[in-house]
DNA sequence: TCCCTTTCCTAAAGCGCTTCAGCAACCGCC
DNA sequence: GGCGGTTGCTGAAGCGCTTTAGGAAAGGGA
């Protein structure tokens, strides 16, 4: 019977339409807890998100990326088992993958956010459950992981300020802890090495915002390259509050062309990452890891700069 | 020995101390899936979503919801099964329920966004799982549901703004078939008659914004109550195109206190709603419908209205 | 002392599926 | 026609728990 509902051969063709049709007629579907239990797999995969709630609402990364998620899980007849939590709890989050692991409830792992030093590395590696990581790990890490091209969006951003005659290009971060934003403060510099330029002021800003973002303004910038939306507001609200007029006397880029980027005024030029191919991408080499399959590559789709009205030609004084 | 895990009586309080050292020196955990074909039920609960993925991003109910759900679920051993649908595929979200029920993959469902003559709650009926709702349903729902007073909120925004001397207050609200949007077009009706106003322009904007948004200045409101921070955001850029300062000429108010709202500038005024408490209290009545509890009633917060700087004392002209 | 009750624990069945062993039927070969 | 080899199907075991039935031990009353 079983041979015959999951396409194995030894069953004749007709029995199998006959089982298949009989199945249809009473309606019978496959419980999904016995096939756990025999199969030894759950057909589900564990997402453990541990980030301030205020950061995922903003955050168009995490919609995005679970989109994508989703969208390569279902016709893989797959489920996601998300847990989130709050922020900072290292212990608790630790805590969730080892019970997910040890009820067998999850067959494996998607892994965002990877820190340097990150313990859950060491965990779920003595689980031994496969797991793929979203984004680059610090070293130690024995998964398989991937990650978009998103430090090329400030190659791109830089470029583009260059071009409307930009010479003092300052950038604004957001914690440097995040590997991120690392990676994009040294594309930034790159690009401005390769405009023959020098490189402008560095802040990083994290916390309070309306005191963390003001000193990107100290050495006069004519355009500050901001490695978020949420920035890129909290710098637009900054200069507006000493009358610096954007973009006529400050450019601003954001990145991750979050809903925000178009709603506010002025609208933001914005980097746009296709973080939905990402998750998707990551969710594949799961499934791979997990039907034992070489996962196909990842060739992430390059960044583009959505121009705006934050950005202008700058004025030479 | 399940009785002893499962602390019924009928064990020896010795043995039972004895079993549990040996089950933990064994770093024994039962198997989700074993108990899930034993017991009949996963403890798990599904959430469909289907919503445009845009939508989602800028939407604070989404995380926040979602994140008071998970608080409740985590102390109860219970997960979440997350299926995050595009929009517009109603057979493709019938079908999600459907499948995950028949495959007994949930031992409940979680419904939000319910509409007018929603299809999911005869489908749903027919399943026979337990559900409740979380937002008013139109007739026709055979399951518990709780709301917010979100309404509430509508009404702190018109007295405030009366407060502040304005008198031609207009609403500018998302989708009219929004149950929401009409609730609190109904209270902010209500607030105006209350303090011996007439109303004024009344205004639904979706789909492309900054065509949809402008009519609602064609009165020449000194106010404008929106239903939501993204509407807020878009009339902010169309009166500032216009060269109506906010809020000396034009006071606004948002909707959802999302991160948005402290990053425009200038800063909205805005209703916080716990929606955290709202997935907090849905849940839990869930759980108690799913262990034959009695609900515990749910108190919703009263909203609250944050102040900031958006909005100001009416200029009469 | 014996029997009956209560208390505790053990053994076995069964949840709904997958899988493996085994058997019947059939093929073509010498 | 008899034989190994193949193909197609059936039956039973077992996944790891829960639960029920039933048995052993201990306690209490006559």
């Amino acid at each position: 019977m079983s041979f015959a509902v999951n396409g194995r051969p030894g069953v004749g063709v007709q029995t199998r339409a006959r089982i298949l049709d009989v199945a249809k007629d009473l309606g019978w579907r496959p419980s999904a807890s016995a096939r756990a239990l025999t199969e030894a797999r759950t057909r589900t995969i564990g997402l453990v998100l541990s980030r301030a709630h205020e950061e995922l609402e903003v955050d168009s990364f995490f919609v995005r990326f679970l989109s994508g998620v989703e969208r390569m899980l279902a016709p893989a007849e797959y489920a996601l088992l998300l847990q989130l939590l709050p922020a900072g709890g290292a212990a608790n989050v630790l805590e969730a993958y080892e019970r997910l692991a040890a009820a067998g409830r999850v067959d494996g792992f998607l892994i965002t956010d990877p820190e340097l030093e990150d313990p859950r590395f060491a965990l779920l590696a003595e689980i031994g459950l496969p797991v793929v990581v979203a984004g680059r790990p610090g070293a130690g890490s024995p998964f398989p992981w991937l990650e978009t091209e998103h430090d090329l969006g400030a190659i791109l951003a830089v470029e583009h300020l260059v071009g409307l005659g930009h010479e003092r290009i300052a950038f604004l971060g957001g914690s440097p802890r995040y590997e991120h934003v690392q990676r994009r403060l040294v594309r930034w510099r790159e690009a401005l090495s390769a405009a023959g330029l020098g490189g402008g002021p560095v802040v990083f800003a994290e916390g309070d915002l309306s005191a963390a973002v003001p000193p990107v303004l100290e050495g006069r910038p004519s355009a500050v390259v901001c490695t978020s939306d949420t920035l890129a507001m909290a710098l637009v609200a900054v200069a507006r509050a000493r009358k610096i007029a954007i973009p006529s006397e400050l450019s601003i880029t954001g990145f991750d062309d979050s809903a925000m980027a178009v709603l506010s005024s002025p609208a933001l030029t914005s980097v746009r990452v296709d973080y939905g191919e990402f998750g998707a991408a990551a969710t594949a080499a799961l499934l791979a890891e997990l039907s034992g399959a070489k996962p196909g590559a990842y060739k992430p789709s390059a960044p583009v700069l959505e121009v705006r009205a934050s950005t202008s030609a700058a004025v030479h004084r």
